[in-house]
DNA sequence: GCTATGCTTCGAACCGGTTCGAATGACGAT
DNA sequence: ATCGTCATTCGAACCGGTTCGAAGCATAGC
């Protein structure tokens, strides 16, 4: 393999020189230039990366920390590491995706053996226990998500508050007095999800203040159970105009429950979900709902992150929380509530 | 940050000792062995991924292409992900992912640049560009997808031809005469997506010698226009009475469309897929399905590249192509056709 | 004519590991 | 007492980049 020693010599100047006509950090003869140049071209010469981090103690990598839990829905998932993984590479970045299901170490390897020059957090807890870990590395994080404690991080997710509100005041301005809210299995919160109940009170209290009835119910967060989910949901609770997803896995399974019970949006159900206009295109949802950006947090995420990494941000510059601002996409599945 | 320098100091000993006190390569006295692990927990040393990797000319990590192609189906495409990440994870290595649509161009970088011991292409076309690219290369690459040419690396991929025979066995054993193809865009071809005609031709075969029709059709592959797609192509072949999916995203929107043609498998229609359980449960299809193994393709992949990696593999030893055997999932979507 | 100045270029040190050859010392055999 | 053997440890070199200080040299200024 041929490295900077071998441009050197074929263009017969010293090391450091052909470094310095490379990389342009001080200046050299228009004539060094062009010959390093053209020789390093000719040879193929790419630098080597271990090598490159050991002396800038630069890796040019950004850590991913992915976990794919049983309990979550893989497809919504993804986008987010698509959105990271395309801003990163825009700004020089290459991307280590770690699936470890132990975050903790996963993260405390890569930071401390400097691997990776930042890190990117998707599916953020409450209490999220990389955040200690991360806080104790050298390098920046961001997070894709909203923990409990958001010092010494940045932060991004969806207003989730506002999208609980967004939904409601949707339903009930069209006169719907019944609400049914399906969220998340249990133990997703258990373990922190803190958006399923971030969207969950804001919606309950947007519907008291309303004086609607919103009844929240935990739904499984995988096929087929969700399927069956629905239907005893539905088989329980006739009264409801207004449906109001917050699971993914829900949302894919609702078309054919719907059709099962020969029902349709929006003359007999109402409906309004949360997730992503590329999720909605995939599964082919026919249902309005408040975007979650997944491609725009990632982005924002790396953008920060890499701000951070080059400096441009001090490092007592006030870490950032940002929210997403929900937009709500029609697709005409809401109207106002059937005749009785 | 602490390094092997320090821990040498701590532990009283040269840096080398330090070196294979922690490896192993050399024996070393049980107490300075101690001592030195000792030392070296205590201060919290983890040795710089860089240096390492320029030493031992070894990073731990894979290099994953995978192109996220607008007329892929993404949620296929994340479990090849998943897969390979996780076997690499048990296997000690780390993950690179490049999304780089630019895919020989990235494969160089990293390649060339040594910051990836061996690569795993997904999605690997006929003529596919990375493959000069990899042979060139001093690491060892492994295939998920057939090529052309399979000279120097090791592919793995689903038996497209056993798939299709198996297919169209099934339903000409159970009496179909007249069958219908769903394959994938024709630009999916053209870019050299062989196991779409692998598949194809294996079945026209099949179907002529057991004497029965069959029709091949291509549909679009994003949500909403396959759904578009296969109303147009059940209005036009009505006497179809077994259906073959070769297509994800046909797969995904069929449902629905039996659902508005009020159709239920198998009374008005036979139906069988090629996609894998998990995507089966992801997108609730009730029909049967040819096994595409995705995650054991992902791990066959990585499994051969780590052993040509650890050299357990000489540098001649013969490069192996392997079919994994399509296996047909029954979930009850096919029978004998209803009677005219 | 001599020094100050600026542009180029070079050599050496450094980043943090690994690995090779050799030095040291204990011990048993002759 | 001497030599050889073995286990243990050390020092130095090396991997391939980057970066600092200084040297070389031509030109301008006095």
């Amino acid at each position: 393999m041929v490295n900077i020693g071998d441009v050197a010599r074929a263009a017969g100047v010293a090391r450091s020189t052909a470094s310095y006509a490379l990389s342009g950090k001080r200046s050299v003869s228009d004539e060094v230039r062009r010959r390093v140049a053209e020789v390093a071209a000719e040879l193929g010469y790419t630098p080597n990366a271990g090598a490159r981090a050991l002396a800038t103690s630069r890796a040019m990598v950004i850590g991913l920390l992915a976990q794919f839990l049983p309990d979550e829905f893989a497809p919504a998932m993804l986008q987010y590491i698509q959105g990271v993984a395309n801003t990163a590479r825009d700004l020089g970045y290459d991307i280590l995706l770690s699936s470890d299901p132990d975050g903790p170490a996963a993260l405390k390897r890569l930071t401390d053996s400097r691997m990776v020059d930042g890190v990117v957090l998707l599916n953020v807890a409450e209490h999220d226990e990389r955040l200690p870990v991360l806080r104790a590395a050298p390098q920046p994080g961001a997070l894709v998500g909203l923990p409990g404690d958001c010092t010494g991080v940045d932060v991004f997710d969806l207003d989730f508050e506002e999208a609980g509100r967004a939904m409601v005041e949707h339903l009930a301005g069209l006169g719907h007095r019944e609400l049914l809210l399906v969220s998340q299995p249990e133990h997703v919160i258990e373990r922190g999800g803190a958006y399923v109940w971030r969207l969950q009170n804001a919606a309950l209290e947007t519907a008291a203040v309303r004086g609607v009835h919103l009844r929240v119910v935990h739904g499984s967060s995988s096929q087929p159970d969700i399927g069956r989910d629905l239907h005893a949901l539905l088989d329980a609770h006739p009264e409801t105009t207004g449906l109001l997803l917050n699971n993914e896995a829900a949302a894919a399974a609702l078309p054919t429950v719907m059709h099962e019970r020969r029902l349709t949006a929006p003359a007999d159900l109402s409906v309004i979900g949360r997730y992503s206009d590329e999720f909605a295109r995939t599964f082919s949802l026919p249902f309005s709902s408040i975007e979650s950006a997944p491609d725009r947090l990632g982005r924002m995420a790396v953008r920060q992150l890499v701000r951070r990494i080059e400096k441009e941000l001090t490092d007592d510059a006030p870490h950032v929380v940002r929210f997403v601002a929900p937009e709500l996409v029609d697709r005409g599945s809401t109207a106002p509530p059937p005749a009785r």
